[in-house]
DNA sequence: TGTATTTTTTGAACATTGTTCATTATCTTT
DNA sequence: AAAGATAATGAACAATGTTCAAAAAATACA
């Protein structure tokens, strides 16, 4: 085959690959995880289901490509922080930052941490890693690391302690966005959570 | 129709009722829920479909049931902890009470907490609160509230610090049972989330 | 340019799911 | 024992993920 029309053709692939991602991310957005169909993807983007299926191993790949479109998303706001020169204040608003990726992006946050499809895609091509939480917990990991080393949480332990931090925030997402703070109280989730991060803030300070 | 007859048909239906939950856990437990289908749980316990939808309304209603045994037995949990005096040590054996109910049954507390038929099931018929969510959160802030009475958690709001300690530990229990954690970190998920608790109860003590 | 070969796209077909409801079977009353 | 009420049934339907032989389109070659 010409190199050329070699070169024009993995293009061609590629594109069709992300009409398909985008199509599948509109219809994901705008009917929930559960409505989106493959049958309803391919309509989206006037190809047929076969075609889907040359071009994602199935529906929980699509999924898997989806999540890391968020994570790299959240990455990306992560790295604007890195211009924050205090530790402590970039700390601060790296959980800030999560909650409001969350709080903005409910469906995608919850694709991402919350729905199995992704973890189970990596599972049936036999990948025991997890790149997208890595990198992720990873940024987390060297912020606490540099508060560390600025003086502050002392007798700490640096990875649990940064998987604590983790898990707080991942949790106040977690319960919003599955609406189940709405049940339990009568204030706005949105509110609560806000003040009990500052609470977390305040206790932070305070060692 | 006679008393006694009405009486003893109101108990087979109740005990129809719970054959069908018992066999619905049973397979929930075994082969997982998106594996646990209407025929498998009918087939289970030697009835048709059809008896299966005349004492539940949808599959989601029995999720919703099973999720509820789930918070009942939490629940109890906690009752033991009443015997403990000091509200401090209570609020944090609340919290390994959790973590370990958590760990020890994994698919429950999915359902508990992140699977999202048990709401939808609340949403169809119309119920704007969700009791089993609100009576463990209540217990949780009489704890939190028992700690500020006796001098703890100073300038802290209860509500806010409440949600905020729940978050912490649901947010270890999703990833754990999510396995999220496997992934990402080397060490053993059970070994890090005990690690990540004692920061927070470090943390703790110096409030 | 016309034909052969390769690549891409198609959509009918299959298995499995939740759900419904007319029919059948069982039990209760008279 | 017959009539009436209650309970259980499972065939049928619509929707889903998935497969794969066939058709269509693109490319290579003469």
């Amino acid at each position: 085959m010409d190199m050329r029309t070699a070169e024009r053709k993995a293009k061609e692939k590629e594109n069709l690959r992300t009409l398909i991602l985008q199509g599948a991310k509109r219809l994901f957005l705008e009917k929930g995880i559960e409505q989106t169909t493959i049958r309803g993807i391919a309509e989206e983007i006037s190809y047929s289901v076969g075609t889907v299926y040359v071009y994602f191993k199935d529906k929980n790949a699509i999924l898997h490509a989806l999540h890391s479109q968020g994570f790299s998303d959240l990455g990306g706001r992560f790295q604007v922080l890195l211009n924050v020169s205090s530790p402590m204040e970039r700390l601060r608003s790296m959980g800030r930052v999560y909650l409001q990726f969350a709080a903005e992006n409910p469906d995608m946050y919850d694709l991402m941490l919350n729905v199995k499809a992704p973890t189970e895609f990596l599972h049936s091509i036999h990948a025991e890693e997890w790149n997208e939480g890595k990198v992720t917990f990873a940024a987390l990991k060297a912020t606490v690391k540099a508060c560390m080393d600025a003086g502050h949480f002392k007798g700490h332990q640096l990875e649990p302690l940064a998987f604590m931090f983790w898990s707080v925030v991942h949790g106040m997402c977690s319960l919003m966005t599955g609406k189940r703070i709405k049940g339990v109280n009568l204030t706005e989730p949105d509110a609560i959570v806000e003040q009990a991060y500052n609470e977390l803030l305040k206790m932070m300070d305070q060692v």
